[in-house]
DNA sequence: TATTGTTATACTCTATAACTATA
DNA sequence: TATAGTTATAGAGTATAACAATA
């Protein structure tokens, strides 16, 4: 017997474990597609939505916007996103995703979602679909902090 | 709509910010009881069994042999753990909880389940329950990597 | 020679503050 | 004066490698 009288573990103690996992899968995968977590982060919060401003796109992935900037300065080299300064307001920067980087970001995410199905796979099969739509349900409402 | 048509989230984007905010909930707390993350999670191991190797214990907090050492200096110093060499085997230090280290993890857990509620008060009432079984079936899964 | 713990070093990541350009 | 973006600097966190003690 692995559990203690104080009843249940730490959610955080719990969810470190898994996250290490998800990130070890996750990092030869990004390295066969040539880029980088962070940037994957960005190209992924870039593909569900454009942005307006470079600090709402840093928020938006939990970073912090003089963290962004070498990433974008890539991202935009590689043709990946675009970014305009908007001629309302010539301080701020238009960003979104290029076809190419959409492409990139598809073919990247298909290949960890069929990681983690792996994973996912030792679930009972109903406990699957449900456990996805908690952690999604939590992880947006824990994005209003 | 913020969906995509590429159906779901990336696990580990959806669990970052989750993990976030736990952080967020656990460092006032345990700042309150004068304990650092790495230190209480150490305390945490030790409380559930106790550890024949310092190298066992950081991977088993998934930390490394080095970095655990100032930890447990510092642990030690205020008696909160034991740390003996081995009499059968001179180089390994045998590390357990000491009474003062246990109830001081168990006042913090208790405080840190408290909060993380509030946290999961926001989900259906089985659900809850069903949730926190499938991330300790997913994270002891994860361990095995 | 191999292993445990320790120390020292270098490296990466991140946060803070100062600067520019626009408004 | 205030804001978006940028750059430079310093600090924390982490990994790597070398070392000492014991087997």
């Amino acid at each position: 017997m692995t559990e203690e009288a104080s009843g249940r573990r730490d959610l955080a103690a719990m969810l470190g474990p898994l996250m290490r996992s998800l990130i070890a899968i996750e990092l030869p995968v990004l390295e066969a597609h040539g880029i980088a977590m962070w940037a994957y982060s960005v190209l992924t919060a870039l593909s569900e939505s454009p942005v307006r401003t470079q600090a709402a796109l840093a928020d938006e992935i939990g970073a912090d916007k003089t963290r962004i900037i070498k990433i974008l300065d890539e991202l935009q080299e590689r043709g990946l996103i675009t970014r305009e300064p908007d001629p309302g307001d010539r301080r701020v920067r238009l960003l979104s995703v290029t076809a190419k980087g959409r492409r990139l970001q598809q073919a990247v995410q298909a290949d960890i979602h069929r990681e983690e199905d792996r994973l996912l796979g030792t679930l009972p099969d109903g406990e699957r679909q449900r456990f996805l739509q908690t952690i999604h349900a939590l992880s947006t409402s824990a994005r209003g902090e």
